[in-house]
RNA sequence: CGGGGCGUAGCGCAGUCUGGUUAGCGCACCUGCUUUGGGAGCAGGGGGUCGAAGGUUCGAAUCCUUUCGCCCCGACCA
């Protein structure tokens, strides 16, 4: 149907690109690796930090910037963090017309210079805990950059946390899991899988890493999410260190957890079709599109242009924002305009024409189904914001529905091959093995383990080694 | 970084093998008229240092060398 879009089925790479093309998220920029977030793509990036960044001010955390540059030494105090890193790093190497004495990098993350600050900070267990969040740039020089996926110059959150306690820097970790969950599912309509990172997957220079993964629609595993535990080994690595009540020094907690701009990949992958981009309801900075539609020029200036600002007006005052626009792209023909809203993934399109005048009622139109209702004008501002849930309802369970479809358990290893190459998707077992372990299946059969997931404390045989005691582990191909 | 493919108008492509007037086509864009409820029709028009740099030649989109970029598949990662 969309003629300027590659469908899913023949070139499912080249339809991710399309989609953001025609719905003007992103373009490339010119240095590689690089992209420009144009106005439409950088709306949707700030409805979702709203939503973000009020969690995390309702879970008590408040919002600070540190530098873009950091020391190179700092990197290298953490040993598991700097060999994680030291490969993707840009490095600053030359300012002010000559060369410096210490090489700078461009933060590929904040932890060292956040724990620099922290051991300045904190010095009694009356200063922690230290809750912060930071919304930044970061650059990681990636060799394979995709649009949102992955790009060496990306958007996110990190928040770094300090706390007295392991178990309060356990709980931390684990309530910003959650939180990530909760938003992730209740406003972008994704499924995820809160679980625990093996070994081969956990962040350089955590001791537990957890991962919100979610399915795209070819399949493939997305991590959307991380929060860490990071016990005391940047305490350690920073001299975060605290007087107790009963006055001996001890290393600070501390946590990280971060959520980036491939949250976009995410949604489209998730959600879109071969017409263009679908967008959650709850998240998409224009939620209704109303279109007046005539061929008399004064019938739309004296009575469909106001009537469709008084929609507008009185359905954004219900909703709670500027969350509609009204459509005035005379010049095009009606399919255009229909179309121009329908790629860019707007949830809901309001049609307003002598049709509707004469039968008081307006045809409304949902992106993700093409289903077609006629409401009564007086009975809109109670339907649409229906009619949004419904969306984001659907989509969710869509989604989801499609996740358990390309579930499967299995038990032994050769079954596990032949369902990664076969079904593809998610392959549950127990597995207990070391990273090498996880290396030689990725080699074996391209999937990597996603997570350990919480919901499930059951233990069994691993597939791989036959221990006894292994872990429910997820394992699927991934971005 | 390894393997493969591709760079010609905003997008998609032909032309390249076998060098030769003024570099074409479709869509998009601009103007006008007719149209208008799921991607309109006719007419006219604008837009190119043929990815870049060197070289060969009377003459290069075309041949040679180098280089840059993009896409796909791997290794590496949010």
């Amino acid at each position: 149907m969309a003629r300027n879009i590659t469908s899913r089925t023949e070139d499912y790479s080249q339809w991710y690109l399309d989609i953001i093309k025609v719905a003007e998220l992103a373009d490339y920029a010119p240095v590689r690796g690089c992209m420009v977030i144009r106005p439409t793509g950088y709306a949707l990036w700030e409805s979702i930090q709203r939503h973000f960044d009020d969690a995390f001010k309702e879970t008590g955390h408040v919002n600070a910037y540190f530098p873009l540059l950091i020391p190179n030494s700092f990197l290298e105090k953490e040993a598991e963090h700097v060999e994680g890193f030291a490969p993707e790093c840009a490095v600053v190497t030359h300012a002010g017309g000559e060369e410096l004495e210490e090489p700078l990098i461009v933060r590929p993350t904040s932890e060292t210079v956040i724990g620099h600050m922290y051991s300045k900070w904190i010095q009694s267990w009356r200063d922690l805990p230290i809750l912060i969040n930071q919304w930044a740039n970061v650059m990681r020089w990636e060799k394979r950059p995709r649009l949102f996926l992955r790009t060496s110059e990306f958007l996110w959150q990190e928040g770094h946390t300090a706390h007295a306690t392991r178990e309060e820097a356990m709980e931390e970790t684990l309530k910003m899991l959650e939180v990530y969950r909760r938003i992730m599912t209740d406003i972008l309509a994704l499924p995820v899988i809160p679980g625990e990172k093996t070994e081969g997957e956990r962040f350089p220079g955590a001791a537990n890493t957890y991962t919100c993964e979610t399915m795209m629609s070819d399949k493939k595993a997305l991590q959307a999410g991380t929060s860490h535990f990071l016990g005391q080994n940047f305490a350690k690595a920073f001299e975060i260190q605290f007087q107790n009540q009963d006055g001996n020094l001890e290393y600070a907690w501390t946590t990280s957890w971060g959520a980036s701009t491939r949250l976009i990949g995410a949604i489209i992958m998730t959600h879109s079709d071969d017409d263009g981009l679908i967008l959650p309801p709850r998240v998409a900075p224009v939620k209704v599109a109303i279109l007046p539609i005539s061929t008399d020029d004064e019938m739309i200036a004296s009575t469909l242009l106001p009537k469709a600002a008084e929609i507008s007006a009185q359905l954004d005052s219900r909703l709670g924002g500027r969350f509609t626009v009204v459509d005035k792209q005379f010049h095009l023909r009606p399919g255009d305009r229909f179309f121009s809203h329908l790629q860019r993934g707007v949830p809901l399109r309001i049609e307003l024409g002598e049709k509707e005048l004469a039968s008081g009622t307006a045809r409304v139109v949902r992106r993700d189904t093409g289903a077609k209702v006629d409401i009564p004008l007086d009975a809109l501002a109670e339907r649409i914001p229906q009619l949004l849930e419904e969306i984001h309802t659907a989509l969710y369970e869509k989604a989801l529905a499609f996740r358990k479809e390309n579930t499967r358990f299995v038990s032994g290893y050769e079954e596990f091959k032949s369902a990664i190459e076969e079904q593809g998707g998610f392959v549950e077992t127990f597995f207990a093995g070391t990273s090498d372990d996880e290396k030689k299946i990725k080699e074996e059969t391209g999937a990597t383990a996603r997570c350990m997931p919480l919901e499930s404390s059951e233990t069994g045989v691993c597939m791989l080694t036959g221990k006894t005691g292994a872990r429910r582990t997820l394992f699927a191909k991934a971005y």
